[in-house]
RNA sequence: GGAGAGGUGGCAGAGUGGUCGAAUGCACCGCACUCGAAAUGCGGCAUACCUUCGCGGGUAUCGAGGGUUCAAAUCCCUCCCUCUCCGCCA
């Protein structure tokens, strides 16, 4: 028998189609998909896809002829073997096959990982209301909300704010652990708890979704259907004992409640929130705001994930916005919406709405959400369907996640912004019951 | 952590090497019967991929992966998960 015996069914062939585009378009029609990449600054080599692809249905329809021969051959030898006939020579006819087999499951499955590694690395294609453009300079303003606030004295910074009292303390936090972490004590670890409430008792209260508990840990496959893997684990933290990784954000366990379901369309759409912490190893981001909260190994996140019918995605992308927007407005915190160009957007996502709030101390924007509809990408790496009563064939799900918000990031705004000239600090109305009632914070 | 049992279609549950993509029941859909319904009867009822203009044909999937074999739901190995008992523990 062959020594050289590949351990590959073709099931694993097929089914490792792990494709992220449609890949349907991308045989038919890749010069299009090659076009729309291009928007965000992808080479799609179409040539070679081209080729791999031919080769592909080559191999793959002769493998299964081959398959479908062994298996002929085989009912006839069990046949044979129950009419009590001598099976000896069909033995002897199917002999060769074997290795025939293996060898022709070697080629294609050397073809398929190929093509597998080429389509793995292919982002999501840009929407066509996304503007063009490389990066954040090409980010489109939507709109602004509020008026940043005029200091007739000068502003702090959240750490110099936090540090009056101790109530924020890096120092600490890089003792326990390391850089990029902190500690929050007294009034600022209340009013961080007090934030991360308010949050999810709007997103839950107000705009229907389903609070959630969640691991903060999650398995391979998880983070294969959200697009965090196999490309960017080098963003993730992972644990050497069980080769889970640490969540980047509720999104990963959030969108993957529909993972390999099938749902009813009556379920649709399904509205899910949770509070929890993410972990990001920001590799790449060495030197980047290391100064205070702003970008941490560790943070806070109420995040907002829908799962619905391709019809309505879009238009839970603006309600969504507007979720996440409502809990700026009800901080009273200034902020602005920009739509992300083709070159910004993460790799999932057809498009990207971000919500900047003004930070004083930096008299500037900065990121504090990101919205995105990520229609069928992630749905099809999950094989997340749902089935029309009237229709036979289940199709696939739109997905679409946003922070709503960030936590900590939030935290920072608020001290920022709601700052006064002795250094305290006043609590939005809002938050106040959160607060028991208290209206001021890290004052003398 | 120790001992044992088990993972089969939407659900329940047969199946221990061949004609099994898988009996049977329930659920669901269509048709017949009916004024209508129930009951009954007949039929249908997984997913992915390849191929075909289409009808259709093919391949794969019985927790996952690997092995043995001409042939695996069925035999062997590894892993994961569930359940029961004991221990430990928030």
């Amino acid at each position: 028998m062959g020594a050289t015996r590949v351990a590959l069914t073709l099931e694993d062939v097929n089914q490792r189609n792990a494709t992220m585009l449609d890949p349907k378009l991308l045989r038919s029609d890749p010069q299009f998909v090659a076009q729309r990449l291009a928007l965000r600054g992808f080479t799609l080599d179409t040539a070679s896809l081209e080729s791999l692809e031919s080769r592909r249905r080559e191999l793959q329809t002769a493998t299964e002829q081959l398959q479908n021969e062994r298996n002929v051959r085989s009912k006839a030898i069990g046949k044979a073997k129950a009419a009590g006939e001598d099976i000896q020579p069909l033995l002897d006819e199917v002999g060769q096959l074997g290795d025939e087999l293996d060898r022709a499951k070697a080629q294609l499955a050397e073809v398929q990982s190929e093509w597998d590694a080429l389509i793995a690395g292919l982002p999501n294609l840009p929407h066509a209301s996304v503007p063009e453009g490389a990066d954040e300079d090409d980010n489109v303003e939507l709109h602004r909300w509020g008026a940043p606030r005029a200091f007739d004295f000068e502003v702090r910074d959240h750490v110099d704010l936090g540090a009056r009292f101790g109530y924020l303390d890096f120092e600490l936090a890089t003792k326990l652990t390391g850089s990029r972490f902190a500690v929050m004590r007294g009034p600022i670890a209340r009013l961080h708890r007090a934030l991360a409430q308010f949050m999810l008792d709007k997103q839950t209260l107000e705009h229907g979704y389903e609070e959630c508990y969640v691991p903060y840990m999650v398995n391979a496959d998880s983070l294969m259907g959200t697009g965090q893997l196999p490309k960017f684990g080098e963003d993730l933290f992972r644990l050497e004992e069980s080769g889970y990784h640490l969540i980047p954000t509720a999104e990963v366990p959030l969108t993957n409640f529909v993972r390999d379901e099938i749902l009813d369309h009556a379920q649709l759409p399904l509205k899910l929130t949770a509070h929890t912490p993410c972990f990001r190893s920001e590799a790449g981001a060495y030197g980047r705001d290391t100064r205070g909260m702003i970008r941490q190994h560790q943070f806070d996140k109420v995040e907002m994930v829908q799962v619905v019918d391709p019809e309505t995605s879009y238009d839970a992308l603006e309600t969504m916005r507007g979720h996440a927007e409502a809990i700026l407005q009800a901080l009273a915190l200034p902020y602005r919406v920009v739509t992300l160009c083709a070159g910004d957007m993460g790799f999932g996502a057809t498009k990207t709405y971000d919500l900047e709030v003004w930070l004083p101390s930096q008299e500037t924007y900065r990121e504090i959400s990101s919205v995105s509809n990520c229609e069928d990408f992630q749905a099809r790496r999950m094989q997340a369907r749902f089935r029309h009563p009237q229709q036979k064939k289940p199709q696939l799900v739109h997905t679409l996640n946003g922070s709503g918000l960030a936590v900590g990031r939030c935290l920072l705004a608020v001290m920022e912004n709601y700052q006064n000239a002795d250094g305290s600090i006043d609590v939005p109305e809002v938050l106040r019951p959160y607060l028991g009632g208290i209206a001021q914070i890290n004052a003398e």
